[in-house]
DNA sequence: GTGCGATGTATCGGTCCGATACATCGCGGC
DNA sequence: GCCGCGATGTATCGGACCGATACATCGCAC
């Protein structure tokens, strides 16, 4: 139901508009850590559908003046996307919903991508189903090792303890997120850099936000 | 093109026959920690186009004598699926390519699973291929928590870091077991328990093989 | 005797990927 | 001067796989 793409586009759209291309790559770069590369075979059906909701629109390129020079830089056929105030609302719904579904990896994932917009009880309690989610797939994995380990070759038994490995790191590593949460700081790091770049929306940070300002 | 479940059916009805029901659980049990659990609504039509293509066949139920009590247990609509010598041989040359296709995280995962019936210059380029595919996305990482890490927010750089460290983690486990198959041996613990269970198939091991075998 | 959880087969709609096609732009090499 | 080549850019098609759903049987506990 819920559609990761869907998300993250509405997620980065709310940052400033943009064509397919760019979108591409900062969601790429954004889910790097997810996702390989998003494929251009889910980006453009997605933005057509995105678009059938009237969650974003098509924004006119060469921005102000119609008349400027339009040689000066490649200028062509480039679509650019917007987000619409619908768009936005859908966005902050999806987050406040944010069921069982989220639970999974590439839920989880993109979720957690866009925790700076998410007040902090939903990431508390995305934190602690995603939590679950993990311990009870590390269960199981100890059951195959316990139980089943004679049936299984070698190989597959060292998949499985590779997979338990991951896990309990998983979960270290959002006890971790959900301790640093409860008492209100930032992600490990309390501070990294200073928020550059882009930033022309103005919609208000949600309650409860920690986020990277100019100093 | 080389789909993940077709080969995994495959490889598990090498071991023995089964009905749906029984192959979902050893898919899960097999492939835990790779996928979550295999959905039926993947299953069925896997079976159905390897049964078009003559790979596996239908095997009727009630083993040997068709007249035996019949309600003794559970014995009614079960399909029990067997694999066919054109599916040994198809299994075979699926192995064989394991082209770039199979380096990322599914492709990879399955085919580890079916190592005990890959032989060891196959396992090694697989093995290769991997570690090669995740230092990229390690190197992807590394630069955008380098370059970009002023774009980025301070959670959507925590994920990233995660992402590296699972990266990094990944690689060493690659360097242990490529350095395990080059020196001929089989994975980390040498041979856990001894291979008990079902094993009625009769095909050969490929050469260099490294399987529990019965002491 | 009745409900309930495990066993068991099956379909449908939908998300997303990989391959592919095609067109433009700026750059360096020859 | 021009030619290819890699980056930019939009778009479609077939297929793999998932999640929800439906439905039927079996054995057991209460």
């Amino acid at each position: 139901m819920a559609a990761v793409l869907e998300f993250a586009i509405l997620g980065l759209l709310q940052e400033s508009p943009m064509h397919g291309y760019e979108l591409r790559k900062e969601l790429t770069a954004k889910l790097g850590a997810i996702r390989a590369a998003i494929s251009y075979g889910s980006l453009y059906p997605t933005l057509r559908r995105l678009q059938a909701g009237g969650w974003i629109t098509e924004a006119a390129e060469t921005p102000a003046t119609a008349e400027e020079v339009p040689a000066l830089t490649s200028r062509r056929g480039r679509v650019v996307y917007k987000i619409t105030a619908e768009g936005k609302e859908r966005f902050a719904q999806l987050i406040a919903q944010a069921g069982p579904e989220t639970y999974d990896d590439t839920g989880f994932g993109v979720h957690f991508a866009f925790f700076a917009r998410t007040d902090q009880a939903t990431r508390l309690r995305i934190l602690e189903g995603r939590r679950r989610k993990i311990e009870e797939r590390r269960e199981g994995l100890r059951d195959v090792l316990g139980r089943a380990a004679e049936r299984l070759d070698a190989y597959t038994l060292e998949l499985q303890r590779h997979g338990l490995d991951a896990c309990e790191r998983e979960v270290r590593w959002l006890e971790e997120l959900i301790a640093n949460e409860r008492s209100g700081r930032a992600p490990t790091v309390p501070n990294i850099g200073t928020a550059g770049g882009r930033r022309e929306d103005n919609s208000p940070p949600p309650p409860g936000e920690t986020r990277n300002e100019r100093p």
